[in-house]
DNA sequence: CCAGACGTTGTT
DNA sequence: GTCTGG
DNA sequence: CCAGACGTTGTT
DNA sequence: GTCTGG
């Protein structure tokens, strides 16, 4: 699954990297190495044109009662992302694409866990297929941007770290993903599911990472061997 | 018809 | 909002 | 995902 | 154990 990532670069690197000119939906952005649910992060979406806004993570259905709802919606299965309440009015209209330097998964060893870090071979930034939702909160002006993280079933090289994994996409496959316009809702788990082109490298990382109140680079440093 | 749920993960 | 259960 | 809290009353 | 907060 993907329940914490990084994202430390810097907002020029970031916006270099993406192709744009200008830092919109960027204005608040500070570097995190430690990017988890509820906090507020940049993602991709694509409305008349690609652009950046900054969300919440963990999905608040726009019908939710109360924002703690959502506070669990930080994934959506690809399987099944077509047939529940939460998603499915989403697919084929609210795509996006959050944006990192990889994502971080808790391995299993009987009764203790090991942090791993996993991210593009490249070093270039690491996309991930998402959903999003605007909620009218009672008191809010402005409606409430929140997004969740799709999963799959992981590649074969990560099946040893965890039995799911982030819907990883390259650039290209992020522009499809993001472009609902010609994009058939079929095709979604399909999709989904398909082998990327980008190549990612697993290693163990500190415990440090285990608290969101650590944001360094020590987060995302190699305690261990790099695995391709 | 109205009421109530609407999610994923991991653990056992 | 929309579906399921009663 | 992990960490941390988990409660009420009255008093300052 | 289970929920909330980050």
């Amino acid at each position: 699954m993907c329940g914490r990532f990084s994202l430390g670069k810097d907002v020029d690197e970031i916006i270099d990297e993406l192709g744009f000119d200008d830092t919109a939906g960027m204005e608040d952005y500070l570097p995190n190495f430690n990017v988890a649910p509820t906090v507020v992060t940049p993602v991709l979406v694509h409305e008349k044109r690609q652009r950046v806004l900054s969300m919440r993570w963990g999905l608040i259905p726009s019908w939710a009662r109360d924002s703690k709802a959502g506070a669990r919606l930080i994934n959506a299965r690809c399987e099944t992302l077509t047939g529940k309440p939460s998603f499915r009015s989403l697919v084929g209209r609210r795509h996006c694409v959050a944006i990192a330097e990889g994502y971080y998964e808790w391995k299993r060893y009987g009764r203790s866990k090991t942090p791993y870090f996993i991210r593009p071979s490249s070093r270039r930034l690491l996309f991930m297929a998402g959903l999003w939702d605007l909620w009218d909160g009672p008191d809010q002006e402005r409606p409430v941007q929140s997004f969740t993280i799709i999963t799959r079933p992981p590649l074969d090289e990560f099946a040893a770290i965890h039995d799911r994994m982030p819907a990883v996409l390259s650039p290209e496959r992020a522009a499809r993903w993001l472009d609902t316009a010609s994009f058939s809702r079929d095709d979604c788990t399909r999709f989904l599911q398909a082998e990327d082109t980008m190549a990612l490298e697993a290693y163990p990382v500190s415990t440090l990472v285990n608290s969101v109140r650590n944001n360094s680079p020590a987060c995302t440093e190699p305690v261990g061997p790099v695995r391709n």
